[in-house]
DNA sequence: TGCAGGTTTCATTTTTTTTTGAAATAAATG
DNA sequence: CATTTATTTCAAAAAAAAATGAAACCTGCA
């Protein structure tokens, strides 16, 4: 015996709401790891699992955030180029798609997030160095090691870092 | 013309305080990025550059911090594996030195803050399978597609990341 | 056993981050 | 070019994270 096709829909779209929810769950976490803003895992979950893009009002229903926090994640989304926007014939505004490459998400936020912070770190160490010259060489030896040691680590996390996206073949 | 001896010393600490403090900032830092809390890299940046290790109030005095943040702070890096406790002959206090092998920092930091979540993330997956099931195949097949992807990247997550901190040849 | 120095815990306060919503801006339409 | 619709920006509110400090808790010692 056939459901009727119209609950049949119903608790179809309760699963898929259900899934929505899970992916929507899934991303909060996993950007949270890299430290972005929960609306951003929230979008991004969303659009991961929506078979067609979705308007920014949509996004906003959906996810019951507001509008300024939905422009704010898209744009990060953006930045991160995870998220592109698609041209709906004879719709005025924008809709949005996950990009789901995740080897470019993360080669992004590795660019974007953490190279810029090593860059500063070299920084850092090269006044360090600068100070070093002044001690006495009885007091210079130790800290001069720690120094190098920090090179090392930058050095290796600028080379290492970038490469790493790469690995991740899916 | 040699200083006076005295003279000497208060400049060569300066210098010295100068050096701690561009460690702190430095491991202040980097611990942002890994999304530790401040205070967890002011004490690894101040015992990274002290050449005897220190006791909490030491820690505390110099780094203008509450016993409790320090107590805290102290307890994370433990459990980092980034700082040991080394007795002090007639002391009752504990002592305080940094484990400078950043390979193992790291590799504690993937295992403790990062693998947990990619369990938890099997669990999630295998609960969006469960519900897919009951999708008819028609809808299923996009969704499919993006589980499947889930699931690698999760995959590739646990074993990618912990070999991460193997490539770390300093 | 009771005390003293040292450390941890945890409720409260402070600081930082994120979200909101409304105003400013931009862009398309008639 | 005025109006309507969509998006961005940003000050203020709300929420989350971290720091404080005092009380509780150890632990060795007299």
């Amino acid at each position: 015996m056939k459901l009727d096709p119209n609950l049949e829909t119903i608790k179809n779209s309760e699963i898929y709401d259900q899934l929505s929810l899970e992916s929507v769950d899934f991303f909060v976490r996993m950007m949270s790891i890299m430290g972005l803003p929960r609306s951003v895992g929230e979008i991004y979950g969303l659009l991961y699992f929506s078979p067609s893009p979705l308007s920014m009002d949509q996004i906003c229903a959906k996810l019951e955030i507001s509008v300024g926090s939905a422009s704010q994640g898209l744009k990060t989304l953006r930045s991160l180029k995870s998220v592109k926007s698609v041209y709906v014939s004879g719709e005025r505004k924008d809709y949005f798609q996950a990009e789901t490459e995740f080897r470019r998400l993360f080669s992004n936020f590795i660019k974007e997030e953490i190279l810029p912070h090593l860059d500063s770190a070299s920084g850092r160490i090269e006044s360090m160095e600068k100070n070093l010259e002044s001690l006495p060489a009885s007091e210079r030896d130790f800290l001069n090691i720690r120094v190098e040691k920090l090179k090392r680590l930058t050095k290796a996390g600028k080379r290492l870092l970038p490469a790493l996206a790469g690995l991740l073949k899916l």
